[in-house]
DNA sequence: GGCCTACTCTAGCACTGCTAGAAAAGCTAG
DNA sequence: CTAGCTTTTCTAGCAGTGCTAGAGTAGGCC
């Protein structure tokens, strides 16, 4: 009884320090969260972030990388439901990209740290290879094998994303980019 | 003449701050060239680092990152000299994931850093445009305007360069990638 | 030789991630 | 209800970071 009402309580004070965490670092960047602030924000001292977390803030890091794979799985899936070829192709890469756009910090997360995980390998952590599955399924490339087809178009999914992000592109060119990856990668 | 003495100490001290600097980066990552251990490295105490970067750490990374284009420039000018169509795409595309694989750290520095220049205008940095301007003349695609196919085939680029240094990539399908790659872009 | 300028170093600030040991809280048993 | 024990939490501090003010030292000039 008591173990459970204890467990309740440990994993939402889990939640409140990644939901913080997340909150605080889209507002002013990761190293704007440090241990001190986090740990004032949950009304906590430091120490008990390290309970939750024994790897400290990289550990904290990688798990809001985890939840944001988990949303980027949900958000292409969603956008290429029903669509077939170019269109599907399109769709998931809008949705890609704005998805990276929306949620900067936490993009930068999933790929900034040393996971460790090769997508297209079957031993990866499984909300990776899902990821990487809504890929493959929409490079409509039958000449090539797939797989290697669908690392290209994620490396370009994720260059735009960064050099978007760090204004090296020219906005006014992003629907145009879009067209352009939908060309050369939607097949038919 | 004592000036000129003297500028060309000051001259031979910044680069032995630059060329040590990209040295520890390249053996050790960025965290672990701190500005006491350079300054030691140079044989002067820290605050001679800030005389010849007010910048601090941030701005000696921007002078290597800087170096670092104009060393792409060379090598992608060179692997494109003298082909045309998808060899000069698979070539200069080899040359550039090459580079990034040889040199990460300083790689990872051209693009971590808000160095504030969007490829494709005509106001960027001289070494960057020049850079853009390659990448421009091997994307074969006559229907798309050049500059912004340009766009994406360098943000696949900088994705594989990006993915494989985090062994997210398959490692032996590498060569299969640029040939995917240069299939797609390479126009004819 | 004496002075003045320009350079260089020492010492320290404010901050970071992280942790050992003290203090407090809560549960268990008598 | 109290005593003792376990678990949780906090205080205080370490080692390291980037950066800088002011003291000290070297150099060239008259």
């Amino acid at each position: 009884m008591a173990e459970n009402a204890q467990a309740r309580r440990i994993e939402q004070r889990r939640n409140a320090i990644l939901e913080v965490a997340r909150e605080r670092a889209e507002a002013g960047g990761w190293p704007s969260v440090t241990t001190r602030t986090l740990a004032q924000a949950i009304g906590y001292s430091q120490p008990v972030l390290y309970g939750h977390f024994p790897g400290g803030k990289s550990e904290i890091m990688s798990a809001i990388a985890m939840i944001g794979f988990g949303e980027l799985t949900a958000a292409t899936r969603a956008a290429g439901e029903g669509l077939q070829g170019g269109e599907a192709t399109y769709a998931v890469a809008e949705a890609y990209l704005r998805f990276a756009a929306e949620n900067p910090v936490v993009y930068s997360a999933m790929f900034a740290l040393p996971i460790s995980a090769t997508f297209a390998h079957a031993d990866s952590e499984p909300i990776l290879k899902e990821a990487f599955e809504i890929i493959v399924s929409v490079t409509g490339d039958p000449t090539d094998d797939a797989p290697t087809t669908a690392e290209v178009l994620w490396s370009a999914l994720h260059g735009l994303s960064v050099l978007e992000q760090a204004r090296r592109m020219r906005p006014e060119r992003r629907t145009a980019r879009l067209r352009s990856l939908a060309a050369h990668f939607g097949g038919s």
